[in-house]
DNA sequence: AGCGCCATCCCCTTTTTTAGGGTAAAAATT
DNA sequence: AATTTTTACCCTAAAAAAGGGGATGGCGCT
């Protein structure tokens, strides 16, 4: 019998023993319930919205429309889901697309089955799970570079410019003068060997001098 | 007898029931090894070299200098140590402020004991542990709006503003003409209700449309 | 079939910004 | 005391930005 506090989780996966793998799993634990499992985004489109799924397990390798390509649509059809994506790899460029799309943790597929469980109960807590090495180059990706040749002016200024700010706005808002500006960019593009605003701020991210 | 293997850790909190706390849960931990414990970073600085950590817990709330602000100066004292944030808040700028600053996980005080132990076995794993709210927070940063009033390429061409190139560059990178990206760009502040570069690509991060 | 939105392109003007050169004196740090 | 950082000034020409106007095909939805 279920009762108002169980868990209702859908999984869309195409791989049939992970699939019925995950879902077995789920099912036989108490306050978990699975409503529902689909092979691909295109299956799961017709009627997901119907399943009503509290959270829901995305495959990021999908046949058809990719797990990430799949969460805006998802996002849409279920806008009170918690979805979590599943994967195989830890492409960078995969993470930080799913996340912008609002997906609610990342985990990978060697997940321990006690730990998918709790992922599930934490995304419902407000918490986002992510796997360690996971984790890890998120919180790397905002990790500054410490051997930047750029002062702690010209690295504030450098910034504002990559704000789109004309010198002379960052110069009123610093409290000096233009001149100062411009002296301080002179010095910014010989440091770095560049010619341009865009070659500096690409130069300084790549670098994470910014 | 310590081994090869066993974990050195040092504490850096005022908090001296923490502190203790903290200490004595570590140390009684088979594998773990607590080298040292201060009540402030002006207390460490002359030390903490010399004991060699491996994991280092720095409290984000300190007297003097604060633990954000140390994080540099200890990072430069301990290149090798993974440094894990502890704190009482979850305050969206000092959690950014510190993983910039080469945090490698931020837990807040009330995780328990043995999820203390874990993150540290996790953080020695090269995972990033993080409180369950404030991984959450850190994915959130990543999401794009979806209620943006920008069409893909209005967005797309904002983008590309943001990173400081000219309109004729944007418009040869994206293959159209100069007039073309000039339409959007008019379109984009109509839309924002700026009249500059700089206003525009400030409202639209603030809402996260790009 | 028609409407609106989208992406594309064209013309005009004026103001602002940028990038390059050289020089040098306070101010802060080490 | 020595070095780095931050501050400021002068000069010039090219490039970019902002604002105004209008026009055309395509695509999706009703």
């Amino acid at each position: 019998m279920s009762r108002d506090l169980t868990i209702r989780v859908s999984l869309i996966e195409d791989d049939e023993t992970i699939r019925e793998g995950y879902a077995y799993l789920i099912g036989n634990t108490e306050g978990y319930k699975v409503v529902s499992a689909y092979r691909s985004f295109e299956d799961a489109a017709r009627r997901i919205a119907q399943d009503d799924p509290d959270v829901l397990l995305l495959d990021v390798e999908l046949p058809g429309l990719s797990g990430i390509d799949a969460l805006p649509k998802l996002k849409k059809l279920l806008p009170e889901t918690h979805i979590l994506m599943l994967t195989v790899y830890e492409h960078e460029q995969q993470i930080f697309r799913a996340l912008g799309n609002g997906a609610a943790g990342y985990l990978t597929k060697n997940t321990s089955h006690d730990k998918i469980i709790s992922a599930i109960h934490e995304v419902m807590e407000g918490g986002g799970p992510m796997s360690a090495h996971i984790a890890r180059m998120v919180i790397s990706s905002f990790k500054r570079n410490e051997q930047s040749p750029l002062t702690r002016r010209e690295t504030e200024i450098l910034e504002q410019i990559a704000t789109g700010k004309s010198r002379k706005r960052i110069a009123e808002e610093l409290f000096i003068d233009l001149e100062t500006v411009k002296s301080h960019i002179k010095n910014i593009y010989h440091k770095l060997n560049v010619h341009s605003k865009a070659d500096a701020i690409k130069t300084a991210k790549d670098n994470k001098f910014i």
